[in-house]
DNA sequence: TTTAAAGTCTATAGATATAATAGATTAATG
DNA sequence: CATTAATCTATTATATCTATAGACTTTAAA
């Protein structure tokens, strides 16, 4: 399951990829349309500027902005960034790997197979879900 | 991430699968092969027992053994006890179901269509992946 | 140039979940 | 009936997650 704080992530950088175009955002303005603790959102806008995700301005008109592409921010990424590893073990984790304390010798572990093939189907699943996907399909639905 | 506990059950069952033909297994002997604290293991085995995946027998020659077959244990199950949803999201758990706070119309929420393909995938993949065809590929590996 | 608005940073509190341990009880075997 | 091993209840320790408080810094506009 993923965190309160990378869904609140995901959600926050949605808003900013539908407001693309209008400048810097209030940290208090997404706090409320999303329904976030403002203090926690704060938190979690600064780490994604510090992971070069989103830009920020200080001051009066100041705010939060992407500094990426909508279309070149994917889940992958701020789940990664959120919450670390996607695996499901950490012996089979790219980003994160570690090895495992129960299996003595991981060449032949009969369980790691199973989990490198979930996480080969999640990364590649969640790698193609960009912003710009999920804004054009809430357009869509909301079309109907 | 998978849990300790939920590793820790994984393991067990796969040592339980390659003792299965051999009677009822002391906790005492799982918890030194597979390097389990012994009283953390209990609590486990017992409530894989609840869960009719194991039974036991108490007192001398007593123990714990897979109550079903080998081929009818899968690690979606094993998971869903341990460690409750295996999808990303409660609102797209198929068992654990919860409405997202954040989004306020799950019709329109362009978020959860990535999150239930990784879920469909994953429970595909271990559901699909069953003691039996661990073991044979531990068997697998190591004739190597 | 002053002031208000808004992000930055550090620290910490509270809640929840995870991991592990202790001891008393119950059941089965020989 | 004594021994062995599972069962059950309770408790502790640790870690992580979620959220909040308050002081500081930067910026823009009055």
């Amino acid at each position: 399951m993923l965190s309160k704080k990378c869904k609140y992530a995901i959600h926050a950088l949605v808003y900013l990829a539908e407001k693309y175009h209008e400048g810097p955002v209030h940290i208090q303005e997404i706090a409320e349309k999303k329904h976030i603790p403002k203090k926690f959102l704060e938190a979690i806008l600064l780490e994604l500027r510090n992971a070069k995700v989103l830009g920020s301005k200080k001051g009066k008109k100041g705010g939060y902005y992407l500094y990426q592409k909508p279309a070149e921010v994917n889940l992958m990424q701020i789940i990664r960034l959120m919450d670390g590893a996607i695996a499901l073990l950490p012996c089979v984790s790219l980003n994160y790997y570690e090895p495992c304390e129960e299996c003595r010798n991981e060449k032949t572990c009969g369980i790691r197979d199973a989990f490198s093939k979930v996480r080969d189907e999640t990364l590649r699943l969640l790698g193609g879900s960009t912003l710009d996907k999920i804004l054009k399909r809430e357009k869509l639905l909301e079309g109907n």
